[in-house]
DNA sequence: GTCTATAATACGATAGAC
DNA sequence: GTCTATCGTATTATAGAC
């Protein structure tokens, strides 16, 4: 069928996720892909390029999906609502978890390096706006690197995945104080001007 | 020699750190290590127990170094000035590395998952004091949860390290802007009683 | 496009000489 | 404790029949 290749990228993404990208093998793919594992090398060249291309093709889907969710956030409270439920959906947690093995593997893999990378990227930009505007409405908005503050968000978010890989309950502990966190910045809305002030005073003090 | 145990214990460092999780062999481990490949097993039974022995090894000689280091921050600024040293430690930095790959690793071996949730935990047992008294000086301190805000900053490290191993320059930028955003919450003290009832109307108006 | 078969290499781990 | 040699298996990748 000429699906295969579907079948291939789903199974790509399915082992990465159980077996790890130490585990990940073109036998282990094709296994859970349930094709002949001849087919890897023949639709994709290589096991890095077919490692790649799944994350592509899981990464691109996933922000299509959920970018008009991201386009409805305007607040820090649907900020920690909208991440609720991407950690709830169990498809977009398997591209998580996909994307931090494979940025594991990147390290050492020039092939995966550029795809994590824009894999990366890709959240990124849909975070930047949604951040952007969300601080705006903060008294803390006019002082922070939005682009920079976004990929903080998306790196915490891949150390948690990771994180939950190897201890669940303190993961989910500190997820949990995350969220937290971030309702207490929400506190500082009320005092708009008096926040600014106090900011640029030591910003002031301490030279910029 | 003696020391085989510690130069296989240093190879094993290195080589993660160089080749990540995905491409630590035995052989390569003894290669780095100049010592026969088969002294791996006589010495550790096998390459998992020679990578969680390598983790704890490197963790625990880490952390004691730095423990006064630890012990000497009371504010948000010695916290960053503090993360900045240990990024400027070229052997730190490589522990870091390190667990972040054996992070990676542990999703799918249970030997790594309980090395790593110890190794991390280490790590965390170190910041949450710290961070406890950081935060007493601050008036969010009394609304967060210590020991999960610990936590959250181990996972950050962790992504922002594999971040690093893909993006150098946008994980630098990310870093930056962490930094700067806890200087930012240095400002709330000068404004502590304010900030305090604000955020205890908030959370009443939320409902907890 | 898909299969079998296989080449060429790397792997973890062990046996046994020294 | 350290070495050589090796077993058995798994790996990526390709050749060639269908």
């Amino acid at each position: 069928m000429a699906d295969t290749r579907e079948k291939l990228l789903a199974g790509a993404l399915e082992t990465v996720r159980e077996r790890g990208i130490a585990g990940t093998s073109a036998r282990a793919v094709a296994n859970t892909a349930g094709v002949n594992q001849a087919l890897v090398f023949y639709h994709f060249g290589s096991m890095d390029d077919l490692l790649a291309a799944a994350l592509r093709h899981g990464a691109e889907q996933q922000v299509a999906r959920y970018r008009s969710h991201f386009a409805r956030v305007t607040s820090i409270g649907g900020l920690v609502e909208l991440s609720r439920v991407l950690r709830a959906d169990e498809e977009a947690e398997r591209n998580m978890t996909v994307l931090a093995q494979l940025l594991a593997g990147g390290r050492a893999n020039p092939r995966l390096r550029e795809a994590t990378a824009q894999g990366l990227d890709l959240w990124v930009a849909e975070l930047r706006p949604v951040l952007r505007r969300v601080l705006a409405n903060t008294p803390l908005g006019e002082f922070v690197d939005t682009d920079g503050l976004a990929r903080v968000l998306a790196a915490s978010f891949i150390g948690l995945d990771l994180y939950g890989g190897v201890d669940e309950t303190s993961a989910a502990r500190a997820t949990q104080s995350l969220e937290q966190f971030a309702v207490l910045l929400t506190a500082l809305d009320d005092l708009g001007p008096v926040v600014r002030r106090a900011v640029r005073a030591r910003l002031r003090r301490t030279g910029r």
